[in-house]
DNA sequence: TATAATTGTGAAAAAGTTATGAAAACTTAA
DNA sequence: TTAAGTTTTCATAACTTTTTCACAATTATA
């Protein structure tokens, strides 16, 4: 769990750092909405606790920056009363605020209740162009289509695309993904290309074969 | 969704129940401590918005009273600062606070937000297509008929559809659903999940064998 | 171009995994 | 304690995957 507390008061920005590490919560830091900012576009933070009232960028105009590139719940800290409208005014969607002086007891029960519901939805969900592989599921779509692969063509897909672009030879896939321990024959793994290629259909040849050493999976980020 | 609001003063009582009935709460009211209290032991209320400083009876005392009898959470209105201590140093567990002045949407998005965080524990029917599961009863139903699962069935289930579309592995249900003691045969699974199919009947293609790994309950969401 | 080396392919054999029925072991309530 | 129901074990049948292997096709090299 990352958190990221921006306000320009070092001592706030301490006594909730103490409370959360309490917690076990990872805690960054930011004085001001531009570094906010900075740091929330490039690192992932499961939420960020804000102050209103910063110098350079405040923490309005910040929060929508960063929820124009980040989906990740806010917590305001504000000084009181009718500030509140304000941010409601904004639509900014945050998700909870407190008013200073606050209790840090208070902030950190809010702060859970929100990281707990949030965490849920497990996927890994590998994209290559037409070619989908959801790992948690164990399932391999070509243009939304599922396809069935065996357990060890999946294991092979899945050392692959794990090691996209790298050529990999017969016997580091079979240690790999048969063992130190196995003694057959180094051909069994052109048969697995040769069945898993063959479901792949036309994107058989992401897998491509390094004449005299093995075969290696290529891909083409297009961003 | 109902909601008992108390406070002494009509004019704040109107407010807030202005805004609940824009979001389609039921609202019903009381003007001091002692009227909450025989209002809340009559009737189930989903929260209480109750003020402090109330004539016959105060805030403290009578939600003191009300958690003797239910289990209902509560939001305070102070009239400001240092009473948030004497709040909390009464132990009373309340769910939050909003200090006099307030917004009447902040006070609404309180009520929300704990209301609906209260709500989704108790969420306990779950619906696939034909197939029903009724958590707190235990009960499972095919196109409305009921089915009789035994204990494992019925928790090997659950576990299932708790984690759709997420391939299990035989050592994975053992060690949540048996407990990392269980020193049996893995292939009881086997036993349990053929049982389960019998008794889902046309419903039994929900759990899905994952050759050489586990098994899965899949089911995609048609919204 | 001929030759050697390497990879692709289809099919059969071998190995492995899951489904199933039945029996044993265990629990629980009367 | 019995009796009924539940859970676990287990052997075997049914089925799928993995491996091997011979030969065809392709590529590299002399």
């Amino acid at each position: 769990m990352k958190v990221l507390v921006v306000d320009d008061e070092v001592l706030i920005r301490d006594v909730i750092k103490e409370y959360l590490y309490l917690e076990n919560y990872e805690v960054k830091e930011a004085s001001n909405g531009l570094e906010a900012l900075d740091k929330a576009l490039n690192e992932d933070f499961d939420i960020i606790i804000m102050d209103i009232m910063m110098p350079k960028m405040d923490g309005y105009l910040a929060c929508q920056k960063i929820k124009e590139h980040k989906d990740v719940p806010f917590i305001f800290l504000s000084a009181r009363g009718e500030e509140y409208d304000k941010l409601i005014g904004f639509n900014l969607g945050i998700d909870d605020y407190v008013t200073k002086p606050f209790s840090p007891k208070e902030l950190v029960a809010r702060i859970k209740a929100i990281t707990k519901r949030k965490n849920e939805p497990t996927k890994s969900i590998y994209t290559f162009g037409g070619l989908k592989i959801d790992d948690v599921a164990h399932d391999v779509y070509i243009d939304g289509q599922k396809i069935y692969l065996t357990f060890k063509e999946y294991e092979l897909l899945k050392y692959f695309v794990d090691n996209k672009n790298v050529a990999l030879s017969r016997e580091k896939l079979l240690n790999n993904l048969w063992g130190y321990d196995f003694y057959g024959d180094e051909r069994t793994i052109d048969t697995h290309v040769k069945t898993l290629r063959k479901h792949l259909g036309k994107y058989k040849d992401l897998i491509v074969t390094v004449r005299g050493m093995g075969y290696k999976f290529i891909y083409e980020e297009d961003n």
